[in-house]
DNA sequence: TTCATTGATTAGGTATACCTAACTGTAATA
DNA sequence: TATTACAGTTAGGTATACCTAATCAATGAA
């Protein structure tokens, strides 16, 4: 079994984490993710689906368990990563999705386990997104887009479907993080902004942002 | 100027540590420390030299102003890691130098500057080797070797050259890390151990070994 | 002086991972 | 039905960074 390369374990992390978001997981979708070419997605896939990583069909690619399980320890150091650079190095959580997405080829189980163990086994990354254990147990809280809540309806942030560093930026200047409460003061209708009330302020939140959000 | 690729990275620090170590940085050390074959490392050594990073004559290889500036960057940044995997994440001291030969080049410059934060800008590694800083200025304290002491000769450790883990783990044992003092008790002659006394016990080092331990 | 050793380079080749341009097949549209 | 749009692949090419085998050049020993 030859060892997984970077890209390999980008392109792994890319179409688990599309699936997760149950987004198309075709060729382009990936492109357009990666930001690559599309037969240079089309060529990798093949080269994938020879190393039985995934399976590639009419209705796009799907990951096999050796696939998955790969995926998932890559979204494990990604995930602690940004962990590490959040509570002990004091990054913003805007500003650690790139430097995370780098760190995560560079790490051995050694350090994943090291910062794991420093940071008392956090289960979350900064925006709320579950850590996958070591035997890649991955805990999916049921969670809804704030968007689908109705006029005065009460959620708590659970998690954030974005990468983004401004809108991330945005979000945190209105207190829109993890384990805050919100509560849809109205609802504009013809798909229009979401009135919400966060620790006491109120805000408009187009509809395309609230549905980012995920609360329970 | 195109981005460095960890790889140029790679031979420029190489190539810094040969040169202060006072060791031949020809083709063929170069590819021995490497673990490259010396076409390899020939090719490369021209590209560099294109890239204006290191002239090659008769003499060897040596660097340009600018590839120097790089070559210090990298080796900030390893050193800053190795500190960073000692003091926050708790590895030993024959633990780190792989893990950090990754994560320097997987470091941005603000996740440099953090980790300098979060560590006081300490002014070594854990080998006691210095940290160069923002702007390459790199102190080198006047040292020598522990091999040259006569007996009964004293000296403080304040760097040891040596990356292999075994050798550190037992230079660790016997308590030899920088900060320490060493008395020399006796030195064998034509080129036998040394007998030295590290915090109250006695022990025979090797020349070999003690010539890597470097005192003031 | 000639030969063998050593160091370095040239020649030729591989693997990885990307690209653009051109082509193909399917499905919605006019 | 013919057309267009789109997704996906094939074809052909590039850059990077490695390899082995063969060659070349200088040096010291026989
Ligand atoms: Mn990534
Ligand atoms: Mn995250
Ligand atoms: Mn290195
Ligand atoms: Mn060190």
């Amino acid at each position: 079994m030859e060892a997984d390369t970077p890209r390999t374990e980008e392109y792994l992390e890319s179409i688990y984490k599309l699936q997760q978001e149950h987004r198309p997981v075709t060729t382009s979708s990936l492109a357009e993710h990666l930001k690559l070419s599309a037969p240079s997605v089309s060529e990798m896939v093949k080269k994938l689906e020879g190393k039985g990583l995934l399976s590639h069909t009419e209705k796009g690619v799907c990951l096999t368990e050796e696939g998955k399980s790969i995926a998932k320890k890559v979204i494990r150091r990604h995930r602690l990563s940004e962990r590490l650079l959040t509570d002990i190095l004091g990054f913003k959580w805007d500003e650690v999705h790139e430097e995370a997405c780098r760190l995560e080829h560079a790490i051995s189980p050694e350090m994943e386990d090291r910062i794991a163990e420093s940071l008392g086994n956090p289960k979350t990354c900064p925006h709320g997104h579950p850590i996958p254990d070591k035997d890649g147990v991955l805990v999916k809280e049921k969670v809804r887009p704030l968007s689908e809540l109705k006029a005065s309806g009460k959620g708590v942030i659970v998690n954030v479907f974005e990468e983004d560093p401004n809108m991330l930026k945005y979000l945190a200047s209105l207190g829109l993080i993890p384990g805050v409460c919100v509560r849809v003061e109205e609802v504009a209708p013809f798909g229009g902004p979401l009135i919400v009330c966060v620790s006491g302020s109120r805000y408009a939140l187009g509809r395309e942002v609230a549905s980012k959000i995920k609360v329970k």
